[in-house]
DNA sequence: AAATTATTTTTATATTTATCGAAATATGGA
DNA sequence: TCCATATTTCGATAAATATAAAAATAATTT
């Protein structure tokens, strides 16, 4: 995963609202939920949800299949998993830092 | 940690300029680099990467010591280590979801 | 076709965030 | 003390984001 989708995804997560949805997707797993339902379990009035739906979609967080009239929200793992990926191979230091995936770097004083 | 703590990191490395500034400071290591040094390195102006420092800051993303007129900026792997693991626990499916997160570990010994 | 349900899009507004020149603060040296 | 350096804070402005009522779209039922 690349910074320039890195950034969409730690947008999409970095507020409330849209992380109470995901955490909630993931916890309900793969079957999913319908829209309405996330806006009644998380109390939020529907323009608002669709508003956060919409942004954790784009960042490709969730997916959507419409069955009937509902629109059934998913978490896409892959996109997490990527995006932990990127977090731990590109933002995690040295041998006292975040264990797993560190390049050893050579610090030269300043000149 | 918890959301109210996973939020404002999150935040903290949504956007462009901060996500840079903090890979460079985790590349550098535990030296850290000057205010100024990140400024010419990333080619912000100053006033730019004091704002964004201070976000980083506040998020405890960084931790910054004065040595003379310098104040050096590093990355505090701590609180990344904590928000990686808040990710993989909260934001990650159980069996099903995102297990294959870390790529086995080749450690180099830094020089 | 009309009514009902589920959700999105539009629209407007309020709030937050990003940018950067100018001024202010802090440190060290002449 | 005066000057130079390093960085922050102030101030103004522009841009992005969040909220939610109202209207619009889509699918189903009667």
């Amino acid at each position: 995963m690349e910074s320039n989708i890195a950034i969409p995804a730690l947008s999409a997560l970095a507020q409330e609202t849209r992380l109470a949805v995901f955490r909630l997707l993931v916890q309900v797993g793969p079957t999913g939920l319908a829209a309405g339902q996330i806006a009644e379990r998380l109390g939020v009035p529907a323009p608002t949800l669709s508003f956060h739906l919409s942004h954790l979609s784009h960042a490709g967080l969730v997916t959507c299949q419409r069955i009937s009239r509902s629109l059934i929200y998913s978490a896409n793992y892959q996109t997490m998993n990527e995006l932990v990926s990127f977090l731990t191979e590109n933002c995690c230091g040295g041998t006292s830092g975040c264990e797993p995936i560190c390049n050893p770097v050579s610090v030269r004083s300043a000149s």
